[in-house]
DNA sequence: GATTAAAGTCAACAACTGTACACAAACATC
DNA sequence: GATGTTTGTGTACAGTTGTTGACTTTAATC
């Protein structure tokens, strides 16, 4: 007759396994889906309600205060999720690390179908990374910049690279991110998955790519510039 | 006593002079400045009310109604005025070539100069570029496509870009474009106007144009690319 | 100067919004 | 099994919204 949880007594033992939260996660789950879903169409995030919200999600609007404090703090934890699931996917190729052959290829693909399986997350970061409140911006910003840094990070490990200043590496990370949110949201906005139009852009976003590493190629170092420059005035003064 | 204006008669002559149709422009520009001043805050294009454009404009909600059918046709006007006025700048910069040195450093300055001079609208289109309906979303996603067009032709006529095909061209600029309007962003969010992080940002696009055109200098055009592998077919088979 | 058309005002409406409060049901804990 | 807490319901209220229709004022036209 004893329940199976009996054992449990102390609330600091698995204080999220209840019937209870398993509840109250759900119609959490259920008002942050309905958020996401109402975003699918013309709305932006500022323009749809708490009842609508609430309605969608197949519950009372004062329930929703059980949850959230307001929208701006469902906001925020929609753009949590939502980063935590890219950077989830990120240490995922990190941990099997593709062969450099056709590596920009294939990371280029796998990042695509990710945008396509998760598009209702990436559909609201596209629209409140300028278009929501102040603390949501701040928030999408600050996960692109940690993209940023993690990708800095994996460049100095190639040989080619190797060479070059933390700076100097940042800002090649961040035209390749940005090369790469723009790419993005493209995809977005197409009509329906064509996988025609996806082939398209993956070729877009690699071609894009190899420019800018061709461009690194030519790029010459800071120190050595400096070096370049010093040698210069040397030969000028004693010619 | 006849008025000065006695003369013009036919409905035909100026048919934007009288006294009239300079009132209802004075309203017309009023809503629009009024919708331009209620987006600097946190708000979206279509969080904002007819009402709150109306009473911003210091005019009762149903005059809106004299002036635009919707909301919705109110933002396509603000779409065309910030393209145009982009458009005429485009124009005269072509029509006053920089010389080529110092040029990227120049025209991204004066890009920079003109953005911060017309904020409000930047920062209009900025957050409807993906914010917005999807007429809005059209009209500002045609007008940067121009843009980029545009660039290309111009590009065209530089001497090191000239054996590339109208395609490469095309992709050169998108890239390009896409770039200045990632700057654009930062600068838009930056909390208040301070020169010195003006001055860091210029330089950052400076610093990424040039990586692009140095990797230009290494893309092999896709004509040759087929005439090379065509070469290494046949020494193949020779050989 | 009378007539006509346009631009703006006023009052009213039904619908919707966020939030407060008292309450019912479901569950955890003793 | 009684008690207290948590989660969701129901009702209510004061504000705001978009849009109608009838109105005044203003300027252009005859």
């Amino acid at each position: 007759m004893t329940r199976t949880t009996r054992g449990r007594r102390r609330e600091e033992d698995q204080p999220e396994g209840g019937r209870r939260d398993a509840r109250k996660q759900r119609t959490r789950r259920a008002l942050l889906d309905a958020a996401l879903e109402l975003m699918q169409g013309e709305q932006s995030f500022n323009s749809i309600s708490l009842r609508e919200v609430a309605r969608n999600a197949g519950v009372v609007p004062t329930a929703f205060y059980r949850h959230f404090k307001d929208m701006d703090e469902l906001g925020l934890a929609l753009v949590e999720e939502a980063l935590r699931a890219l950077r989830q996917m990120m240490r995922e190729a990190r941990a099997a690390p593709l062969p450099t052959s056709h590596l920009i290829r294939r990371s280029v693909r796998t990042y695509l179908r990710y945008v396509q399986d998760n598009e209702r997350y990436f559909q609201f970061v596209a629209k409140e990374r300028f278009g929501g409140s102040r603390s949501i911006r701040l928030a999408i910003r600050q996960g692109i910049q940690l993209f940023i840094s993690e990708l800095s990070t994996d460049l100095a490990r190639w040989p080619f690279l190797s060479r070059f200043s933390t700076e100097e590496l940042q800002m090649f990370s961040s035209m390749i991110v940005n090369l790469m949110i723009n790419i993005t949201e493209l995809l977005l906005d197409l009509p329906y998955d064509d996988d025609e139009e996806v082939e398209a852009l993956s070729h877009l976003a690699e071609q894009q790519m190899l420019l800018i590493f061709l461009g690194t190629g030519q790029w010459i170092p800071k120190a050595e510039r400096r070096a370049r420059k010093e040698a210069k005035e040397n030969s000028a003064s004693n010619g």
